[in-house]
RNA sequence: GAUUCUGUAGCUCAGCAGGUAGAGCACAUCCCUUUUAAGGAUGGGGUCUUGGGUUCGAAUCCCAACAGGAUCACCA
């Protein structure tokens, strides 16, 4: 490792450090008995308050003037000025503490603890005047220094792939990003809190399966060594929940991580979030009512209001939504009714229209692929598109009425599948016979088809009873209530490749 | 996967008629007891992503690799 000048001049610090008997990384917790806000916030109205103050951050930037010096010290919610005067924080003879450790062997980056109080300075800035100051943790890599004033950004730490292999510092010099993933936990948390309050049971199950499978996709494979058995990352965990419906449970949900071995963009993570709730004894009528209900809540609880800006749009996710069905849909957009078209006939319709297919489509992907290119980037607000054809829908129920479609809806919010939904099957000669059709699928090469579960299969032997499924991207409705363009912005660590 | 753009100091970037590597911030030294994106002065710091090629000479032109961005494709 070759190291930067001022890398060397950080380490050499640090020894000298020790040398003066100061411990760089103390181990002792530090009393705070504040934070940053709650000064800027308070102070001004009353300023008796804060003669005592306790408080620790990271230095993020300094102005040494002679024998006082200014410096920006962040915390978790903020940043403050700070004031230390030499003969403040070395009160006797010995002047070290200033003129050594402060001016010469502390950085920009070091995180300390300061007592002083609180005053307002000649240029009007809410200031900490420093009595005491203590190392806490020494900083050996120099931060990226990113200055602002009345809005200008000087220097902004915006290359993304820095962004995101060194969210750490991400978090440190641009903490306004901070915001995202705090209201990302809220969402999760209003979304939990809505689920308890209607009696559901929050359940974990395995993320590492023998037969993945209640989607389509390509799934990662590993090994266990003790069973000497291939097992799979979890694609989605549908068939492990209905597993517990089975059993007895009334509704049954899990904030569950799955992971999909296809390609990245800026909607896609190999690893992504997934909620996926069963309810018993309900449909998918009666699930459309209970999305609205929890979305709108969860709109509200986080923005204050059902309208939220996405892009140059206002979403508006108040109740009730529209609905359509996928038929209705098609003829609104494209002025064709195809609702009793053969595969022939569907074929030369999408010809005309311009649909780009391939001759292994089969009728369901042919209305499916219409579907994508000329109604869901135009649904941008709330939108319910109902009943789906059997072939895009192996696990749900067949529709009570209409032939060749099946009981499923999904929600379409800014041109994007927010979430989707079915009457659970439970028939299972019909599951089986279904099964038996994706692998079908399968020898024909198509890689994302579904592979048959006989234990999972058994289970609904047993009996389930009348069952309505729903899955909510996490991710996507981040992105969607916080408005960003990009998953990689609501994820932490987003996959990036290895570095080199 | 396709197209396209990018990779120069710790950070943000300039330099690309091919001719000794630049700026601001950061860093170092000195001066300064209420400054504020940057107090003042001086100074140090780079295998110009990597490997080939063209050339007397390449950060600059060409080819390839690596990494990343954007758009598209794939992706219930």
């Amino acid at each position: 490792m070759t190291l930067s000048e001022q890398e060397i001049i950080r380490r050499e610090s640090l020894q000298q450090l020790y040398e003066l008997g100061i411990n760089p990384f103390p181990s002792n917790t530090y009393e705070v008995n504040v934070n940053t806000s709650e000064i800027l916030e308070k102070f001004p109205t009353d300023e008796t308050l804060f003669q005592d103050v306790s408080i620790a951050g990271r230095i993020m930037s300094r102005r040494i003037m002679g024998a006082a010096s200014f410096v920006e010290l962040q915390d978790s919610v903020g940043r403050i000025q700070l004031y230390i005067k030499r003969d403040d924080i070395c009160p006797g003879e010995d002047k070290t503490c200033y003129n050594t450790v402060f001016k010469k062997l502390l950085d920009i980056g070091d995180i300390i603890g300061v007592r002083g109080f609180v005053f307002i300075t000649k240029m009007g800035e809410i200031t900490i005047h420093v009595k005491e100051l203590k190392l806490l943790a020494k900083s050996l890599h120099p931060l990226p220094i990113v200055k602002e004033k009345e809005d200008q950004i000087y220097d902004a730490f915006t290359d993304p792939e820095q962004r995101y292999r060194q969210r750490y510092v991400d978090l440190i010099v641009n903490p306004w990003i901070k915001d995202t993933f705090i209201r990302r936990a809220q969402l999760i948390g209003s979304m939990r809190n809505f689920l308890n309050s209607k009696g559901y049971l929050e359940v974990e199950t395995p993320i590492l399966q023998p037969l993945y499978g209640g989607a389509s996709a390509r799934p990662f494979k590993t090994y266990h060594n003790t069973l000497d058995t291939t097992l799979y990352l979890r694609i989605a965990n549908e068939l492990y929940l209905k597993r517990l419906i089975v059993g007895g449970f009334d509704g049954v949900f899990e904030f569950a991580k799955d992971f999909r071995n296809e390609g990245m963009s800026r909607f896609h993570n190999p690893e992504f979030t997934q909620m996926e709730l069963y309810v018993a004894f309900k449909d998918y009528n009666w699930m459309m009512e209970l999305v609205e209900e929890m979305i709108e809540k969860i709109a509200i609880d986080l923005n204050g209001s059902a309208k939220v800006q996405v892009g140059e749009y206002i979403i508006d996710f108040k109740r009730p939504w529209k609905r359509y069905t996928m038929y209705e849909v098609i003829q609104h957009f494209t002025g064709v009714d195809i609702s009793n078209m053969d595969e022939e006939e569907l074929r030369n319709t999408a010809q005309t229209l311009k649909v780009p297919l391939t001759p292994a489509m089969a009728k369901g992907k042919i209305i499916d692929e219409i579907f994508g290119e000329y109604c869901e980037p135009n649904l941008i607000q709330p939108t319910f598109i109902t009943d789906y054809p059997i072939e895009m829908s192996p696990l749900a129920k067949k529709h009570v009425s209409k032939p060749g479609l099946v009981e499923r809806f999904e929600a379409i919010v800014n041109g994007k599948e927010l979430c989707n939904s079915f009457s659970e099957l439970n028939d299972p000669i019909d599951q089986r016979e279904r099964f038996e059709a994706q692998l079908e699928l399968g020898r024909r090469g198509d890689e994302e088809s579904m592979v048959l579960d006989e234990d999972f299969l058994r289970a609904l032997e047993y009996g389930m009873p009348p069952t309505a499924g729903l899955g909510v991207g996490i991710d996507r409705l981040t992105m969607i209530m916080t408005n960003t363009a990009s998953i990689q912005d609501v994820i932490f660590f987003p996959q990036m490749r290895p570095e080199k």
